[in-house]
DNA sequence: TGAAATCGGACTCTAGCTATCGTATATCAG
DNA sequence: CTGATATACGATAGCTAGAGTCCGATTTCA
């Protein structure tokens, strides 16, 4: 149903780990090592991940040694359905209502199944409801009141 | 990320089918093969997913011959969060802040990483945009009340 | 020159979704 | 009673995408 696969959770603590850092000394860069390392995660996938991130313009990079990512879109920039766009490709609730226009004829179905408009429109609900989640307000801390620690 | 899988897929038409198939006259009762039939639907899957319905108390079913299956909630009863649950039980935006209290003792990765309960937050904001969802607005044909189209 | 970093491809492993087969039981029509 | 048509249910195989690993190339700093 609704889950983040790991690259995006990966992703998210990265651009927060990365922005935390940054708040004090915006020169400050991350490398994947790191990033793994503090939070226990594979290193392998870590660095393709921030890879991904680098390709889509979210963050930039510095080859060689001393080199790293820093942060260069700001996270209020970045809608959740924009990232999730990035790390999982766009897709539809249904398999019947992809949003695009060519690769589907009439439906998955034999066109005997009148759901596929409905559908359309959960679909671009949802996709409203992710677009008014920015990134800042995830990687942020202080939304929230207390919970326990 | 966000997409449903095929036995979802399934039992919303088929809720879609018995809905409007009822709603001249409610005594009628709909087959798992009438539904896979009208559909191009696998038989055997459909007949499954309509079993799950029966026992999540959605539809109620009677044996043998001209048997089937009939609505016994209403849909406007029954939300999409409430549906995903039945069908795809209950699962997590991420595997850090998966909402059971007992499983999960500080975090997945090794309690560095503080993100868990921003993403709780998170979860409970998607988990009240799909309970503010009817089955009735997805399976009814038009339902542009209110929201923009 | 070597260490540390980004970059990139190819590969395995696995879980979960999807589908199929076989069988038992219940009910109605004749 | 018998056959047709239902639900009910378990076992199992195939498939696909996600997750992780391995190996190597390139770049840069000290």
């Amino acid at each position: 149903m609704i889950k983040f696969n790991r690259t995006t959770e990966y992703g998210l603590m990265a651009l927060r780990h990365m922005s935390r850092k940054q708040l004090m000394d915006p020169s400050e860069v991350t490398s994947a090592r790191e990033v793994a390392d503090t939070y226990g995660l594979p290193f392998e996938i870590t660095a393709k991940t921030l890879l991904r991130l680098k390709d889509s313009g979210l963050i930039q990079s510095a080859h060689g040694a001393k080199g790293g990512y820093t942060l260069q879109k700001s996270l209020e920039q970045i809608s959740l359905a924009e990232f999730l766009d990035l790390m999982e490709g766009r897709q539809s609730l249904v398999a019947c209502a992809i949003d695009s226009d060519e690769s589907l004829l009439d439906c998955a179905y034999g066109n005997r199944c009148e759901i596929k408009h409905v559908m359309g429109r959960l679909n671009e609900k949802v996709a409203r409801f992710l677009s008014g989640i920015q990134l800042s307000e995830i990687t942020q801390e202080s939304f929230n009141k207390g919970s326990s620690p």
